[in-house]
DNA sequence: ATAGGGTTAG
């Protein structure tokens, strides 16, 4: 047994110590079950936990790892159980283990938690690592703290993490991906000769663009690129591409895969899953399905992604019935689906109306030893929500606890907008409950959410319930000033 | 997480 069984059960099985007289050998103990273990976490109350982690052996870096991921929505648990860990079996925290956790406090914005687990992880001499930092100004970054994560990139080394090439594109890229492409491109000025900026920075500068749909400005730094004296490499185009088809501009998109194919670049699988993809969310589905048709002609292996590319192309603009015909087709050809394959036909079936195949499939990914993921359950529910099932919807919610998958934000925002539709009371109040579990959970529901279950409560003579909400989240100090009354 | 391809919801 992983667990002493005295400490484990104290107040069901106190009795059967002398048993072990009839058995010196007891059985080898089965490995470790990270289910059990998370399951046990999230159930007992932080007093009784140390305790039992007193008592626990054969813990693995590994091990520590799989469970703070499983209790990656619950972030009060996860610090919880991080920090027993580091109390009673340091030596088992990796550097992973220390970033999930840095990343878990920065996401409920316990600036305070995280700043003390960076100095506990280099007094460990764990890092900080570069990945560290990329969480960290990623957090800030994404948040709305963007000069705050500059000036946290400019004292890494101060952190007694090196400062280099790669950090400075990482950094880049964490601008870029949250919209902060000016931003980025200004740093790029300043820092290009002390990083020796390369093709990959300027790339990412061009990514940046792109995202927000200016492929003119991205062109141009590539040009800047090159006049550098920087070659661009097959992924540069491959960005290029999918930024014309971002901005709409499938024309631009279509010559720039010929120029691609005329001036002999290797046109790879990511090339080509880039047009299905491209063509497809446009709608173009004859042009979409031509390309994939080519890509095999050209002696191109496609992937578990470019089969994904089709098949959601297929499930959203043509027929899903077409989209699981490609879903056999991929099966046949012997490759292994995965849960995004599964999703795209549950989502798929949900959007034609069809719940009963849909749950269909999420039973069909279980046989095949794919796990449903939290995206799965959020498209159910949202569905059935969208229905005017809502039992059904809060039954899916209930099911997923049970299991191993925690509600992420989007299942809490999800089940209670839900609420709202049926003007029911007891909807509201299972949307307090909703709201308080939420938050109870670390995470920090938007201000509209917040009021407008508050405002429902009252409206329906559930001033009390009201009251205690206010009472206990504000008393918790975890809500940001503009919810105090 | 040094840059590129599949999931979100119209």
């Amino acid at each position: 047994m992983l667990l002493k069984t005295t400490k484990f059960c104290p107040k069901t099985s106190p009795k059967p110590r002398k048993l072990h007289h009839f058995c010196p050998h007891p059985p080898p103990a089965p490995p470790p079950d990270p289910n059990t273990i998370t399951n046990l976490i999230l159930e007992t109350d932080p007093q009784t936990l140390s305790h039992i982690f007193h008592n626990l052996t054969e813990w693995t870096p590994d091990l520590a790892c799989t469970i703070l991921k499983r209790l990656w929505n619950h972030g009060p648990k996860a610090l919880e159980f991080f920090s027993l860990l580091d109390r009673h079996n340091a030596y088992i925290l990796s550097a992973t283990a220390f970033d999930y956790a840095i990343d878990i406090a920065a996401r409920m914005r316990d600036y305070k938690t995280l700043w003390t687990l960076v100095a506990r992880m280099r007094a460990q001499k764990l890092g900080p690592s570069p990945k560290t930092f990329a969480i960290i100004t990623e957090r800030y970054v994404s948040c709305g703290k963007s000069d705050k994560a500059v000036k946290i990139f400019l004292s890494m080394h101060k952190h007694g993490c090196p400062q280099d090439l790669t950090s400075f594109n990482s950094f880049l890229d964490v601008l870029c991906k949250a919209k902060r492409v000016e931003m980025a491109y200004k740093l790029l000025k300043i820092f290009r000769g002390k990083f020796r900026a390369d093709t990959v920075s300027y790339s990412i500068i061009a990514n940046g663009f792109c995202l927000v749909k200016r492929t003119p400005k991205a062109l141009e730094i590539l040009k800047e690129m090159v006049e550098r004296g920087l070659s661009p490499t097959l992924t540069t185009y491959n960005i290029m591409l999918k930024g014309f088809f971002r901005a709409g501009q499938l024309n631009e998109a279509w010559k720039f895969f010929l120029e691609m194919k005329r001036r002999k670049c290797e046109i790879d699988v990511v090339t080509y899953t880039t047009m299905v993809h491209g063509f497809g969310v446009k709608g173009e589905v004859e042009r979409a399905r031509k390309v994939f048709d080519e890509m095999i002609g050209a002696g191109v292996l496609p992937s578990v992604a470019s089969y994904n590319a089709l098949i959601q192309v297929l499930c959203k603009k043509d027929d899903v019935e077409n989209g699981i015909l490609v879903f056999h087709e991929m099966l046949r050809k012997g490759y292994i689906p995965n849960v995004t394959t599964y999703n795209v036909i549950i989502r798929g079936l949900c959007h034609d109306g069809k719940m009963d195949r849909a749950m269909e499939y999420t039973e069909r990914m279980k046989d095949n030893q794919c796990d449903a993921n939290v995206q799965t359950y959020n498209v159910i529910i949202r569905y059935y929500c969208d229905a005017g099932e809502t039992e059904k919807g809060l039954e899916v919610f209930e099911k997923m606890g049970e299991g191993h998958c925690l509600p992420n934000l989007d299942t809490y925002n999800i089940l209670i907008s839900a609420m709202f539709v049926r003007k029911k009371s007891d909807d509201l109040l299972v949307a307090g409950k909703l709201l308080v579990e939420m938050i109870g959970r670390g995470f920090l529901p938007r201000k509209f959410i917040f009021n407008r279950v508050l405002n429902g409560l009252l409206l329906t003579g559930n001033q009390d319930f009201a009251r205690e909400i206010l009472r206990n989240e504000s008393g918790l100090g975890r809500l940001p000033r503009h919810f105090r009354l």
